[in-house]
DNA sequence: GAAAACCGAACGTACGTCCGATCGACAAAA
DNA sequence: TTTTGTCGATCGGACGTACGTTCGGTTTTC
């Protein structure tokens, strides 16, 4: 089940191939306007189909349900945001650099595609089964980029820290999750402004907290 | 329009009037689990009937439509978290323990309110127009309460703090709201200890940051 | 001319809402 | 004390609509 193309294999005849690829994402990235602005549910097939200029039938040669269209977008989307990230973070050694550029790269991939991330954010639980938990493996995967970074970070520069890694590591997930509400890059802000502070605020969220190996407010 | 009584003001006749707030107020907390569950698009009015012991057509005498059903949720759980966190907070003068106290106001009232807090946080946008507004302010009024905290406490001790106030509050928001997905304090983890560690990062966090003011990375 | 892309129209179902009737408690009238 | 009347609470059943999906056929492409 669920085992229909998700579009990260390499593949021949590449002619006829083109073509059916770039309709397809055409209409899933319709799908994913449409679902980001009124929601999963709401997104009926026929506005879906509208909105990519397709006849509502002829949505049905590109995905054989409505749900699997979700798992397409959805699929897509964190494969393309966890092979960014790892991309961004080769080749660099220190673990603090590594947490400013995995924040960076992920606000950056947020502000370029805040639609397709804000449906992978929301509409998580829209997908049931084997579905949700196929895209679950790539959410462990992301968790575990992130939390390989804290646990590095730590452990170099605060090994005695009594600090619980995994509500830090997801304080900061909430922080990333949570974007798609609030923050418009379009409105001033910049991507790197913004992740700039979140990565440093976290930082020394994490190294200065009180966590019995040693105590720093140092503002005055 | 939206004018349905919301539980707030106070009413006499209490007889019938007991009976009558004891079964809505039933049929609500049915309904906020079921919506926790499912999602309020799945969950059918159907189905509020059945997990509530009521006829299909015997919702409609306690709410006019599905949608208002959603609204006196929110608007019910959003005004008592509002006035929890406000009554903790009398008294209190150090900003520092007000964020403190905020923090763990809210940990706490997620942990005892689990169904109503992810109804609240992630059925936001299935309200339309009037209603979504109607809350509105009551986000509103809960935003303005942790903002007033870290303005003074920026105020206080890191005046000259190039800090961006809106996006650090937001951060707080993000993690406070994301708790949903992750936590549950049937797992080990209490709230008073979950709370701490996110108050605390937060505070290291924007004050120890790097602000143009001052530089800590104090760790070795 | 075969295969892929696409479509109009329909099918069955599930939904939100409403209508008219019944039930039950309780107070005024007898 | 019984009868009657009222009104809130509750219900079965229906109405109209919108949904996801499918079928059989037409158009397009190479």
């Amino acid at each position: 089940m669920f085992d229909q193309e998700t579009g990260t294999g390499a593949r021949g005849k590449s002619d006829l191939r083109r073509s059916y690829d770039d309709r397809l994402n055409n209409i899933l990235e319709s799908a994913t306007g449409l679902i980001a602005r009124v929601g999963y549910a709401k997104a009926s097939m026929r506005l879906v189909a509208k909105e990519a200029g397709v006849s509502l039938a002829g949505l049905y040669h590109y995905f054989d349900s409505k749900e699997k269209m979700l798992f397409l977008i959805q699929f897509r989307t964190f494969s393309a945001l966890v092979l960014t990230v790892q991309e961004k973070l080769y080749g660099i050694a220190d673990p603090v650099e590594q947490l400013h550029v995995m924040v960076r790269a992920h606000v950056a991939y947020f502000a370029a595609n805040m639609a397709a991330l804000k449906v992978c954010s929301h509409e998580l639980e829209s997908l049931i089964n084997s579905a949700y938990e196929e895209t679950g493996e790539l959410r462990r995967d992301y968790y575990g980029l992130l939390r390989a970074i804290v646990d590095r970070i730590l452990d170099a520069r605060a090994p005695n820290s009594k600090l619980d890694r995994y509500v830090a590591t997801m304080s900061l997930f909430g922080t990333l999750n949570w974007l798609y509400r609030w923050y418009d890059p379009k409105r001033g802000r910049s991507p790197t402004t913004v992740s700039h502070q979140i990565a440093s605020q976290f930082l020394n969220g994490v190294l200065g907290v009180d966590n019995g190996s040693k105590q720093s407010l140092n503002t005055e």
